[in-house]
DNA sequence: CAATAATTACGAAATATTTCGTATTTACCT
DNA sequence: AGGTAAATACGAAATATTTCGTAATTATTG
């Protein structure tokens, strides 16, 4: 860990997110999802991408003409730092808070809570 | 609900977090708070106070030369709305990602722990 | 009362983020 | 080859956020 917390800004996790379900990409696929969710020029995207080149969140492979896109961020690592930021910017640091406003006010699909009783069962396990 | 979605940055969750905590303050009381964790002019916190009563998100209480800041935005409704956000955001919309996240990387205090068992415990009751 | 201190008002600079237009380059297709 | 389409480069406007200096006002104190 050299480098101090890069930290994406709204717009850049809307592109990595794309980027982490897809794999790396090019510009038009990035776009293209981009687009069909809100309102958004090409070039607006592709400036988008080249500034994240220059913060590192993303590296371009420019070998062909059509540039293709790769995440440096790593997905669990990003969501950590997202929490934590959260954690302490809004639930006072108390994550029972946050966990029990994201349950609260969520409806999991039926096989989401499968995955996360399982989680809570060896979690108490690991927290008698 | 007339109004659209009133969002603080993170300099105003900064401000809200401590007034919900300490309940209505004056610019001192936030600013001797906020300075002691960051550098900050005692200016910049009233600006940002003022800013926030444009927006509706505090409202000030001018009866008196020394104002007295009110939250308007709720801390759990306010809570609920940044977590909706990351959850979109980064978090593809699963609830149960954004909970394992939390919970894997936290190390709750033991009267955390038994809260949240506690909710857990009859969050698994309503789904079965 | 006069001086000093505390407070608010407010404009505006500094910074960060988002958006887009235009120019240029490269590929593709009769 | 010549024309059209697709892609990148890049400056810069538009917007949002953060910070602070200075002036004006009101209280406090000696």
């Amino acid at each position: 860990m050299s480098e101090h917390q890069i930290k994406p800004t709204d717009s850049e996790l809307e592109i990595l997110q794309i980027i982490w379900k897809r794999g790396p990409s090019t510009v038009r696929q990035i776009h293209d999802i981009l687009s069909a969710k809100k309102d958004a020029g090409y070039t607006t995207t592709l400036k988008l991408l080249q500034i994240m080149v220059l913060k590192g969140i993303v590296t371009a492979d420019k070998s062909f003409r059509t540039h293709t896109y790769y995440a440096v961020l790593k997905e669990e690592e990003t969501q950590k730092n997202l929490i934590d930021k959260l954690l302490s910017m809004a639930f006072g640091g108390s994550a029972s808070k946050l966990v029990m406003s994201a349950l609260g006010n969520s409806k999991p699909r039926p096989e989401e809570i499968e995955e996360l009783r399982n989680f809570i069962k060896n979690w108490e396990d690991r927290n008698p």
